[in-house]
DNA sequence: AACGGGAATGAAAATCATTTTCATTTGTGA
DNA sequence: TCACAAATGAAAATGATTTTCATTCCCGTT
C-alpha cells in the first residue's frame, strides 16, 4: 500500500479542509501541479487509513474528504442563488452525542445542513 | 413525469422499508415479476418526491431508500448493518430556526443525520 | 371497434466517480 | 552501478445511476 503524496494533503488544506477527490485534482491542476487523478485517489484514501482526514458523503453520493480535527461546521444554503453560510453548530453537536449515548452508538459522526431563501432571493 | 409503480413499492415495504435500487431490482427479479431496473429507479425517485421514502448513503455511496412515516424526524444510522433508529429532533428544529433567522433566511428546511457503530457492530 | 395522444416502460447507450491493472519511473540501500 | 521495492499515472474496468428513444399500454373520443 503506497503512502500519500504530502502535495495531496496541502491541497486539501488550501481547499478550507473540505473537498471531493475530483476537486482536489482540479485544484492540483489549476496550480500546474503534475499528479495523476489514480495518485490523489490513493493518497486520500491513505489519509483516511491513518485517521489524517474521514469521509463524508454529499447528497448526490460523492466522497467529500474533510481534515480530522479542522473545527468542524455546517452550513446555511440559498435554494436561489446558492449562497452558503458557514454557521456554527454547538446545540448539533450536543445532541448528536446524546442521542449516539442514549441508543448505545460508538464512534458517531453527524451530517446537518439547513436550507432556504436568502434575503436576496 | 411519472408516477411510480406500486409493485416497486411494495417490494420495497416486502425488504423490510429499507434497500438499494438495485436491490429492489434484484428482489423483483427473484420474484418473477417482469420489470425494468429502468422503471425501479424512476418509481423510487417519485416516491421520494411525495415524501413516501427518504434516500439515505450506504458507506460506499449507493442510495437506500426507506419507508418514512409522515412526522418529520431523523435518523441514527448504524454503519455496520445499516440498522436504522428513528429519533427526535426538536432541538434541531430551533436551531435551525435560530441560525435562519440570524442570516435572514426565509422557508427553511434542514436535513440531520447521525452515523456511527450500534451496539451490536 | 378503430383512432389518437399522452403516459409508462425498458433496452441500450451515456455518464460519472471510483477502482484496478500494468507498465514505467523513481528512490534507496547494497 | 545494480537490484528491488515503492510510487506513479494512463488506460481499462467496474458499478451505480441517468438519459435516450423507440415501443407498448391506457383511456377517452369518434
Amino acid at each position: 500500500m503506497s503512502r500519500s503524496n504530502p502535495r495531496v494533503l496541502s491541497t486539501l488544506e488550501r481547499a478550507g479542509g473540505f473537498a471531493s477527490a475530483q476537486e482536489v485534482y482540479r485544484l492540483m491542476q489549476r496550480d500546474g501541479e503534475s499528479i495523476g487523478l489514480t495518485t490523489v485517489y490513493r493518497s486520500l484514501q491513505s489519509l483516511v487509513n491513518d485517521k489524517i482526514v474521514d469521509v463524508l458523503r454529499r447528497e448526490d453520493g460523492e466522497a467529500i474528504y474533510r481534515l480530522c480535527g479542522e473545527a468542524h461546521h455546517h452550513h446555511l444554503v440559498c435554494k436561489g442563488c446558492g449562497d452558503t453560510v458557514e454557521i456554527e453548530g454547538g446545540a448539533i453537536e450536543k445532541w448528536a452525542k446524546v442521542m449516539a449515548e442514549e441508543h448505545g452508538f460508538r464512534e458517531v459522526g453527524h451530517t446537518a445542513e439547513i436550507f432556504g431563501l436568502c434575503i436576496k432571493c
